[in-house]
DNA sequence: TAGGCCATCTGGTCCT
DNA sequence: AGGACCAGATGGCCTA
């Protein structure tokens, strides 16, 4: 086996094995910054150590740099899955138990968070409290939450409906339902995140 | 077989 | 300088 370094090791300073490209050669090994100027001679010399690494041995160094980046890109797309999980974990779960897929489960979500802040504005409502508090999600409200499974509403998953979907307007988002109802709290009204046609749930 | 979803690789950009 | 983040490309797998 062929090591990475071998070259550096046997022509540059063993205080800087370093490893980048042609841009840094300069500073491979830099002078002390009390030491007193050397000869012409010397600092050619030095300036030729430095210089002294293959084309092969810098792009195997690249390509390790490469391989480590891919390391950590999987490592972070990973946590980004677990997170993703984690928020499917705390969805409601859908008739048929299949997976939703990452774009679902954000607009799920969103739709969720939206449905259970309008629950807490009616319920407030209703008990003659007034709506200026903030909306707070209790465990009170989260039960409000219906079991699956009824009608589907359906709004355009197209990317273009940010505007006037309900599944968007999370600030005061019109109603994608009646008011005095709670029938969008469930799993198949939340989203349309299908596409679902109404009357396949 | 086409289309959707996903994981991975890759190069660029931004941030610390 | 190195790591995080992002978006595009690519190929594999699955389903209608």
């Amino acid at each position: 086996m062929d090591s990475v370094y071998s070259d550096i090791d046997s022509n540059s300073c063993d205080f800087f094995p370093h490893t980048d490209d042609e841009d840094s050669r300069g500073s491979l090994c830099p002078a002390s910054p009390d030491s007193s100027p050397e000869p012409e001679q010397q600092q050619q010399k030095k300036r030729r150590r430095g210089r002294a690494r293959s084309e092969a041995t810098v792009q195997v160094v690249k390509k390790n740099r490469r391989l480590k980046a891919n390391d950590r890109e999987r490592n972070r797309m990973h946590n980004l899955n677990d997170a993703l999980d984690a928020l499917r974990g705390v969805l409601p779960a859908f008739p048929d138990e299949t997976k939703l897929t990452k774009i679902e489960t954000l607009r799920f979500a969103h739709n969720y968070i939206w449905a259970l802040s309008e629950t807490i504005r009616i319920a407030d409502l209703q008990a003659g409290k007034s709506s200026s508090a903030p909306l707070l999600l209790s465990s009170a409200c989260l039960a409000e939450v219906p079991s699956p499974g009824s009608d589907a509403c359906s709004w355009s998953s197209s990317r273009s409906s940010s505007s006037c979907s309900p599944a968007y307007c999370a600030s005061s988002p019109g109603s994608p339902a009646a008011p005095e109802d709670y029938s969008y709290l469930q799993p198949d009204a939340l989203f349309g995140v299908r596409g679902f046609v109404p009357g396949v749930y």
